[in-house]
DNA sequence: GTAAAAATTAGAATAATTCTAAAAAAGGAG
DNA sequence: CTCCTTTTTTAGAATTATTCTAATTTTTAC
């Protein structure tokens, strides 16, 4: 484990932002100057392919990278705004790998669910108009 | 409604397929040669940002389009392959905009479910290793 | 039929990501 | 600890999907 690869994985998941890419860069630069923005790359992949960050891509081609605790996300629809929630509490004895392997018949191995919605502030600003 | 909207429509609603916006281009040029690249990207943006057809980005980074009836997805975490999944018919009381809005408090407009899984060619080629 | 608005086209531009090759760091065996 | 091998990092070039631009064509509305 190299440093870099441990400061790649200390930002995201010491972070409830959901940040691109770049924005992980941008966090990583300031506590290791110099590291390079292919080296966020690298270890962004290599993280994600061995588990241990998630990663969403939201339809306006922007990808995002989370922390690995189950949950899932809020994207509004007017403003791009990422929250999180919590369906497990109330809702993981409806949608879970065992629910899914036996409606679909397949192994499933996760899923990703993003709900749309239109946040406060965005609902506010369409009254005003 | 130009031409070229309605063949790229018609594309996408008589495909089962998941076609990224160059696999629309390539069917789209065979019936209309000369149609620019361009075109298919403004309108599958047009169609998308109107509802007509839907649009999901894999964690591979390649966007996919398909028709507007309501069905989930599943994607082989080995090979990609995309199949469609009708979840609704026996968990549409469990997954649906009324129970998520409940559930998270907010005007709930949508959803994504991507549901990831080791299709069988995967797993054949896992066993003979 | 005509004028205004919207869409198409070809190609240039952009932006996110990956690739390349050389240098540096990490990990393991003795 | 030291040597050797493997992996990672780095900087910058390359790639690729998508968007932008400006001129032309088509569509729409009256």
């Amino acid at each position: 484990m190299t440093k870099q690869r441990a400061l790649i994985l200390e930002i995201i998941n010491s972070s409830s932002d959901h940040m691109t890419a770049e924005e992980v860069y941008t966090k990583a630069v300031k506590l290791m100057p110099g590291i390079a923005l292919a080296t966020v790359y690298n270890n962004i992949n290599a993280l994600f392919n061995s588990g241990q960050i998630r990663k969403f891509v939201l339809t306006d081609g922007t990808a995002h990278y989370d922390k690995q605790i189950p949950h899932d996300h809020l994207v509004c629809e007017k403003c791009g705004k990422i929250c999180d929630v919590c369906l497990g509490e109330e809702y993981s004895d409806k949608l879970n790998f065992d629910v899914l392997s036996k409606i679909t018949g397949e192994s499933v191995t996760g899923y990703e669910l993003i709900v749309k919605f239109v946040c406060e502030d965005c609902k506010k600003d369409l009254q005003s108009l």
